[in-house]
RNA sequence: GGGCGAAUAGCUCAGUUGGUUAGAGCACCUGCCUUACACGCAGGGGGUCGGGGGUUCGAGUCCCUCUUCGCUCACCA
């Protein structure tokens, strides 16, 4: 009987669920993503600062894959940094986001038949916070299981009493340079959420409908009338005039007058005006002033009022201006069933002269899906434009990066034709816009609540309206660190920030917005980098959504393939701005390949802590570069290609100058390429390779069993390194097993690898015993050659392969389970061959193993396919302007190349001719 | 309607300033339980680079055009 296994040996399999809660746990005990201010090099520290700010999810939200992807991103950047020596920040928090949380809170209230209404804005805004306190933050929960190193310390949220303290100093700073205003204007409202929209949360669909054509009888003439086009008669009850474009010949003797508004018998005016377009329809135009944002404009120019004829709620009921307007069986009705009806009056008094059925936009309410509804309120706005004006020279200066490229162009376009914002909500959750309305009528715009007796001495009463809830989200990078204290630690320490990663989607809501707050209030941008990745998406490339039903839930992932494998696939899988397409039907599919990835650096450890056990092998720096094997020193220099490859796929990390050079700009964040190089290190030359070459080595005692045992363990200590920021967890988790660590230390803190260099000479010995390998793996498979089947094969010209043999002949052997020989020439009889690429030929008898005629049709196949391309070769060099014209290094290589076929084509040709061909 | 982007293997994507016989992962086929790993190992098949035209000694790569998708902005009622 053996011994029972020592401590170091591992389970069979890696148990993800028994791993990741536990060791998140110690790295939080540890403190080990905790980011100290002192050690910014900006107030003194030794470090660099490195500071990303998460894209505050919703406080309400649960975790779902498209956090997965955007937490994996800003993870994998963060852990990058933090091991390569910065100082590094990742601040999490969450958004109190107004209407979603409102809307929320409402369904809950309407299970128990209650509107808020019903309890109140107090008792409404109460219960809302009871509800959060609750229920929120459940996602801050959900990102530790995703392994998302953050600051949690440092837990931010737009709604505490910290941040509010920021956006009111942010509005009462903007008022005061005259860049905040009160405007009465035609803006999006909802009728279902009860509040107006900005420009982005009211969203372009496009959709069927119906083009009404109108007859608006000339007054004062008996067969003269203007006939308009509109896809919403029911506005028409508002209407105030028909306006003509003013060169418009067809109805220039017409303006002035006035027609007959059909249905509310009223007269009103023909009016000129250049915004008609006189290409569309009819070239008239009903001006409709308090239902369209754009007759509003018109009506202003001209002096027109404004009747009001739809509520807040979406029906015909008379506002202001109003009068009569209504016919009394519209009144109170919806304004969808109003439009049918007025449709039908229309038609029964013979005024609808057409109606066709037509493309067209509608806007919705990005919140709740109803149709938004034009209407004339009264809203707090933010002058745009020189706000925008350092943010767009930010972009185009390269102090600000958008990536992927192509954003930029977005992203400068809309902030070129950007209009004002409005910032005021009608709804109770959220920041309480700070504007008090005197008895006297003054208002009074203040940073701090007026006393009880100075609301009492003036008559206050607070503006009823909050705050867009992206108007504090606006202020994140700024708030979550400390201003509007500016002399806080963390905001010396810490601002600016460097990348921002997020979806393209919010771009404009927040991106855009946080890069104007950063510089009107720290005249500095808020990052230097932009990531956008792409969307999460199924098979069809529809985006995943709850409504769908073609989600993936991320918890289900890592309880089945832990969240390594799930960071794994959104990272490898994620190029450059592209979509992450997942199919929720087969999770295997998806999420296996990281998972065996997983088990596969699972499996090397094993190996090695079998193989090396609890002593520990000595520093590689003590070893003479002398003493290693050629595979030793071919590892190494492929863990150097590798560091590079990663480093080189990540990027520059920052601009070292204020702004990005031309050279630099694009460069980096390339996650999947560096996944795929940390891969392919681990997994194809590590795995693959070394641990094979290294087996024999480690059984015999002596020094190179040493050497080989320092090697392994220091290559796959830093090809731990090298992937930890994508599977942070089996990497730290097999890190801490390895022999040597000192208690306390933490992968998650240990030193990002670097290149060192100098093996180069001695590791191309390995190359060439790789080759030798493939080459006889490759007959073996060509012939099928059975396993039970030895193979000798022959080296023949490649002396300088002797040698290399000699040293390696056992692994060579194992690995091509054929024995070789060193000859001087071919033998006889039938024999496969293989060029070998660093020079001679292996050659493998086939007398016994292989039909001879099968071996003669192969190698008359590969003759004439050479022959093909030898001529096509030819060709190209016998072209004078080839070779004139083309660069001499290609010309040089052409050449080349065509004797070494010519060459090939002789030895094949000799072995057709051995084998019986003519 | 304006602007931008994409179309390469069955799928998801690479392909650097034009220059070897266009690559990877997954899937597929064949053979292997080789003492870390069958969640594995070895080998293999598969692409007229969306259609057409042009520039060039040479085009997946540059230009024009068409088709099809996607993103984004927009005040044609």
């Amino acid at each position: 009987m053996t011994a029972p296994k020592d401590t170091t040996s591992l389970a069979e399999r890696y148990d993800p669920g028994a791993t990741e809660a536990a060791l998140y746990e110690a790295w939080e005990k540890a403190g080990v993503h905790r980011a100290d201010a002192t050690r910014s090099l900006r107030v003194g520290g030794p470090k660099r600062p490195f500071v990303m700010v998460i894209p505050p999810p919703n406080v309400t939200a649960v975790l779902h894959m498209g956090h997965g992807l955007n937490d994996s991103v800003q993870d994998v950047i963060m852990r990058w940094r933090r091991m390569a020596g910065d100082e590094a920040l990742w601040v999490p928090g969450t958004d109190h986001a107004g209407i979603a949380t409102q809307n929320v809170v409402e369904k809950l209230l309407a299970a128990e038949g209650k509107t808020r209404f019903d309890v109140g804005r107090d008792a409404f805004v109460e219960r809302t916070k009871q509800f959060v306190a609750e229920t929120g933050g459940a996602i801050l929960r959900q990102l530790r299981a995703l392994g998302c190193s953050c600051d949690w310390t440092r837990t931010a949220y737009t709604f505490s009493p910290e941040l509010s303290r920021a956006v009111r100093e942010a509005f009462v700073t903007l008022y005061e340079k005259g860049l905040v205003y009160r405007g009465h204007r035609v803006i999006h409202w909802c009728p279902r959420c009860l509040t107006s929209l900005s420009d982005e949360e009211a969203e372009f669909h496009d959709e069927s409908g119906m083009l009404y054509h109108v007859r608006y009888p000339v007054v004062g003439s008996a067969d003269e009338s203007i006939v308009i086009a509109t896809t919403r008669p029911e506005t028409m009850l508002a209407d105030v005039a028909v306006a003509v474009h003013p060169e418009d010949e067809r109805y220039t003797h017409l303006v002035g007058k006035r027609v007959m508004l059909p249905i509310v018998n009223i007269e009103i005016p023909v009016i000129a005006d250049t915004y008609v377009d006189r290409e569309f329809g009819t070239g008239a135009l009903k001006i409709t002033p308090a239902h369209d944002a754009n007759d509003f404009d018109v009506g202003q120019r001209h002096g027109l009022a404004s009747p009001v004829v739809i509520d807040a709620e979406g029906r015909m009921n008379p506002g202001p201006e109003a009068g009569t307007r209504i016919p009394a069986d519209i009144v109170g009705l919806d304004r969808f069933d109003a439009r049918k009806r007025i449709a039908k009056m229309l038609a029964d008094s013979g005024a609808l002269v057409d109606k066709e059925s037509r493309a067209h936009r509608v806007r919705r309410c990005y919140r709740c899906n109803t149709i938004v509804e034009p209407r004339l309120s009264d809203q707090w706005f933010v002058k745009m434009k020189p706000l925008a004006e350092p943010a767009l020279a930010a972009v185009r200066s390269g102090s600000v990066r958008v990536l992927p490229e192509r954003w930029e162009a977005v992203y400068i376009n809309w902030l070129e034709g950007i209009r004002d914002w409005n910032i005021s909500r009608q709804i109770w959750w959220g920041h309480r816009v700070p504007v008090w309305y005197a008895a006297d009528g003054t208002v009074h715009v203040r940073r701090d609540d007026p006393t009880l007796e100075e609301v009492q001495r003036l008559g206050l009463r607070q503006d009823t309206d909050v705050f867009d809830t992206w108007f504090s989200s606006a202020l994140w990078p700024l708030s979550t660190l400390g201003w509007p204290d500016t002399s806080a630690q963390d905001f010396r320490a810490f601002y600016p920030t460097d990348v921002l990663v997020t979806a393209p989607e919010i771009l404009f809501f927040w991106v855009a917005r946080m890069m104007f707050f950063g510089y009107a209030f720290a005249e500095q941008e808020p990052f230097h980098t932009v990531y956008l990745h792409g969307t999460v998406r199924d098979t069809q490339h529809r985006k995943m959504s709850k409504s769908l039903g073609n989600g993936i839930d991320p918890l289900d992932v890592i309880k089945l393939y832990g969240a390594d494998a799930l960071r794994w696939t959104v990272i490898a899988g994620l190029g450059m701005g592209t979509d992450v397409i997942l199919d929720p039907a087969d999770l295997e599919k998806s999420f296996a390949p990281g998972r065996n990835f997983v088990t596969k650096l699972w499996n090397i450890g094993r190996f090695l802590l079998q193989n090396i056990g609890d002593t520990t092998p000595p520093a590689l720096s003590s070893i003479d570069t002398s003493q290693l094997a050629s595979a030793d020193a071919w590892i190494l220099s492929r863990l150097d290609a590798a560091i590079a490859e990663c480093d080189a796929a990540l990027g520059p990390s920052r601009p070292e100058s204020g702004a990005w050079p031309a050279g630099e700009r694009f460069r980096g964040m390339r996650l999947d390429e560096y996944a795929e190089a940390a891969r392919r290190f681990a997994w194809n030359e590590l795995a693959d390779w070394y641990v094979e070459a290294v087996k024999p080595r480690l059984l015999s005692p002596g020094n190179d069993g040493n050497v080989a045992r320092a090697v392994l363990l220091h290559v796959y200590d830093h090809a731990l390194r090298l992937l930890h920021p994508i599977v942070p967890f089996i990497t730290e988790s097999l890190w801490q097993k390895l022999p040597g660590r000192p208690a306390g230390a933490f992968l998650a803190r240990a030193a990002w690898p670097t290149v060192r260099g100098g093996w180069s000479t001695n590791a191309r010995e390995f190359e060439r015993v790789q080759e030798l390998v493939a080459g006889i793996r490759q007959i073996r498979g060509d012939y099928n050659v059975a396993p039970s089947v030895p193979t000798p094969a022959v080296l023949v010209g490649a002396d300088d392969l002797a040698g290399a043999l000699e040293a390696n002949r056992a692994f060579v052997e194992r690995m091509s389970r054929s024995p070789v020989a060193v000859a001087p020439s071919a033998p006889a009889g039938p024999a496969a061959h293989v060029v070998l690429r660093g020079g001679g030929e292996l050659v493998l008898p086939l007398a016994g193993i292989v039909d001879v005629a099968k071996e003669q049709a192969r190698v008359s196949e590969e003759l004439s396919s050479l022959e093909k391309q030898l001529k096509s070769l030819e060709g190209r060099l016998a072209n004078t302007g080839f070779v004139a014209k083309a660069p001499p290094a290609i010309v040089e290589a052409e050449r080349r190349k065509a004797d070494e076929w010519r060459a090939r084509r002789e030895q094949l040709a000799a072995k057709h001719r051995a084998l019986g061909g003519t």
